[in-house]
DNA sequence: TTGAAAGCGCTAACAT
DNA sequence: ATGTTAGCGCTTTCAA
């Protein structure tokens, strides 16, 4: 076991006190040019690695942001953490990931322990939970935390913590009007969690998009499913298979997508043909697909890299100066599998 | 600003020592069961939660494992990650993680960062890395490593370290069996990195399969393309449309898959009538595809905690009995996308 | 069983 | 500019 090298033997070789030599390697301010540079090159040759534990204790800061999130598996969540820890990273921060799965005795304990750890600040991707309460208490505690693609507006209706936002209704609104601009008139949306921000706002969006236009709200349809994807085929089986079907359809995210374009091929219903198909999300699936899938899409990367520059700035203390939101765009990606309806 | 409730101060609330607080908090062992109760119940009630900054100065252990991974957006290592957080997480270790785009600078980076903070073991799972020297020298270091699926093996050709081996070369064999079977002489394998573990092991299996049925090694084409899907595209457009094209490929993951079966398309052939083809790795694609993509699959899942039971077998101190590698079985998921050759 | 005291490695007052 | 000293909050000898 090579014993570690402290900052006192690095005091002892290079024959000054030991705040010389903390001061010397922290920036050098208040030391003599000299003293520093012996310092540094005694540290160097005896392989003096500080100890970020100890420092940590007596600064009160850990130096390490957590990142709750309901799963790091998913691709989405996955390039959104990687972008935010990159970021993070540079200023020389640690990440540490908690997946929570969705549930809210795990998110407890996560949050708990991150407390425990003294985490300098935190970043939150709810997936599909009830369980708000938990980061809303977070967010009510000393360390700052910014929330990804959530409300942030407290139930009492005004407070608000800083937040990452997608402008999901700008996205379906201009799919929307894409798709009655082609001719359509009845469009179905078929999206999950309808309670969550990232859905209410698409729906929103969808139905600004029909009053707009001066279109038959009737014929924007509403599909939610939070349903695994063999639900989700079923479902738009008998939504495609109905008396007054939708001639386009914009489907979230892969699963739904897939159970979808499943559906439609089923029944016989031919893409762009019969049947024009927007996906809510740029997904592999989307871009591989035959015919190509017109999709909405937001960089994920913006959402991490944005998430990490509020924490960051909080983290700073730039308090006054901090923007308190980000709202990204949505993009409309226009490819293969929209046209006019054939029979209005 | 909340004044942080310290150990001191449910003593001081108790009334009774530090060191009895403290043995109360941790097992109870050597406290009278009334003063433990009185302890713990007093801890609650103030809303004490320990320091484990403070803890880990002291007990010389973090409670923290790293993670060093080429890239966390990637699915499939997001997915190892998921798996081994949680098992970490219930053995009570926080994860950290370091996406290191395999840049060998940010890996040495991460590997420093890694050690400074005192973590207690690595995982680390390199991307197309030329820079094995890194983790092979950490793992020479007094921290526990696991590696995964790359060569345990030291330079020198005997040390090595634990590491979670997926048993590529079984399942190309099988696949390549399977095809051979079914009557096709002229098969291509599509992978990546030759000179990494994954892809080397898959050769040798697709060679052994050729070997084992006799049948003649020039069927089998080797396809080597490290590059992005677009030129996978364009090699693939070439290898199909060449002379003595191959009657079937086994091609990986998402994006060779992916070019090969656009390439097939653009070609005029259909799959599996005049091209059989297996995915090496289950992908969204390979399982949604139509016709659906018969495929390799290994659990992921598997490969995470069987790295986190691997790390944490040597956290215990279970040297002695802690198993060096697990070798985990990949199998062979029949779809729809293979059929005899056409004319052979 | 209990308490007093000594640190873990570091930074930040406070002196000099 | 430099050194001395006092902790950060906890665990752990060592006495009692």
């Amino acid at each position: 076991m090579t014993r570690v090298v402290t900052i006192r033997d690095v005091a002892k070789a290079a024959g000054v006190s030991l705040s010389s030599v903390s001061r010397a390697l922290n920036g050098g301010k208040h030391v003599s040019p000299r003293i520093a540079r012996d310092v540094i090159e005694v540290a160097k040759r005896l392989g003096y690695r500080p100890d970020f534990l100890a420092r940590s204790l007596r600064t009160r800061s850990s130096g390490m942001v957590g990142c709750l999130v309901s799963d790091v598996s998913n691709p989405l969540n996955a390039t959104i953490v990687r972008a935010a820890e990159a970021k993070l990273r540079e200023a020389g921060y640690l990440m540490v990931v908690a997946s929570t799965a969705n549930d809210p005795n795990r998110e407890r304990a996560a949050a708990d322990e991150f407390r425990g750890r003294r985490l300098d600040g935190i970043l939150v991707a709810p997936g599909s939970g009830a369980n708000e309460t938990i980061w809303r208490e977070l967010a009510s505690g000393a360390t700052p935390v910014v929330i990804l693609d959530r409300d942030p507006i407290g139930d009492d209706g005004d407070p608000r913590w800083p937040a990452v936002l997608v402008d999901h209704r700008g996205g379906a609104k201009a799919a929307t009007r894409y798709l009655l601009g082609l001719g359509h008139r009845r469009i179905a949306l078929l999206t999950a969690d309808a309670h969550m921000r990232p859905s209410r706002e698409r729906i929103a969006g969808f139905r600004e998009a029909f009053a707009e236009a001066g279109a038959d709200p009737a014929g924007a349809q509403l599909c939610i499913q939070s349903t695994p994807m063999d639900f989700a085929q079923g479902d738009t089986l008998a939504l495609l298979g109905g008396e007054r079907r939708p001639t386009a359809i914009i489907a979230l995210g892969t699963r739904i997508l897939a159970g979808a374009l499943r559906a439609a091929r089923d029944l016989g219903l031919s893409v762009p043909r019969d049947l024009s198909v927007v996906s809510v999300g740029d997904t592999d699936l989307a871009a591989i697909h035959t015919p190509a899938i017109t999709a909405l899409r937001w960089s994920l990367e913006h959402v991490g890299h944005a998430a990490a520059e509020l924490l960051l700035q909080r983290l700073r203390g730039d308090i006054a100066q901090a923007q308190s939101r980000a709202l990204l765009e949505v993009d409309l990606v226009l490819r293969e599998s929209c046209a006019a309806p054939r029979c209005s």
